[in-house]
DNA sequence: TTAGGTGCAAATGATTTGCAATAAT
DNA sequence: ATTATTGCAAATCATTTGCACCTAA
């Protein structure tokens, strides 16, 4: 009996190596989209994998469509499972990130797909600003 | 009598030097966002700027509001002037880039503020695909 | 067994930092 | 005259590449 994960990486015929195995499990964990050096430095001491195929594997799972790469204008890339279309919620005071699920763009795209004769194979839409918590304690909201 | 770009610059008590002005320019007249890169190859030869000052310069005019920075998903960050909202249509083949009023974002703003009690200061939404051109060309579109 | 994965060292590309020299107001 | 801005050299950070060795299927 093969477990979600492996499951997973055999139907992309991929090889269920350790470390593609760990890091699919510590993404899954995860509440929020993390950062390849997040990454290697919890793979680093509980495996002693190396930093490289880190990257490798987060590229070659991201190809298969198994993690989706999201950018949140940090000047690094960051990584969460691939599941239903959503939106992050980011607070730029704290890093808190929430999702929301994507209801409309999906109305958009079709009329952007009418109009202006583009055919959309994804899109990005993250919102930056500030949580709950930290509207409370940030003076300078603007 | 100033120019609209000495005039922007003063407005934020931003001295007027070459580089900043022949930045502004050049940005001005590019249709599409451009990196920095770009930048550096055109103002090293036209004005022997360094590469460090540009950058410093795009981040100076991206803090006052001035640019705006974008992330399209290439590891590295491009600029436009602030204007009204708008989005990307970016073509995966060929690079085209074509604005799009937003006309739909700030009612979902609304909602989000709403439902989830998060001040929304800024959003990024890019759409990925291919443009009419190229939806020819390229064989294998999914 | 064997194609696909990994480690290590080194390279690349984008962007930043420190400090002294320089120019805009 | 002052303070902001620039140039130059060197550093940092994220990510990639080449190649020999290793291992899951």
């Amino acid at each position: 009996m093969k477990n979600d994960i492996q499951q997973t990486l055999s139907d992309h015929n991929l090889k269920a190596t350790d470390a593609r195995k760990f890091l699919l499990e510590t993404i899954s964990i995860e509440k929020r989209p993390v950062d390849a050096q997040s990454l290697i430095e919890i793979m680093q001491k509980k495996l002693g994998v190396d930093r490289v195929t880190i990257f490798r594997i987060l590229n070659t799972l991201t190809a298969h469509g198994i993690l989706r790469r999201l950018e949140f204008q940090e000047g690094k890339a960051r990584y969460e499972i691939s599941s239903d279309d959503h939106h992050h919620l980011i607070c730029e005071n704290c890093g808190a990130i929430e999702d929301i699920p994507d209801t409309m763009v999906p109305k958009i795209e079709k009329e952007i797909a009418r109009d202006h004769d583009f055919l959309i194979k994804r899109h990005t839409l993250e919102f930056f600003g500030l949580c709950k918590n930290c509207q409370k304690r940030v003076k300078f909201k603007d």
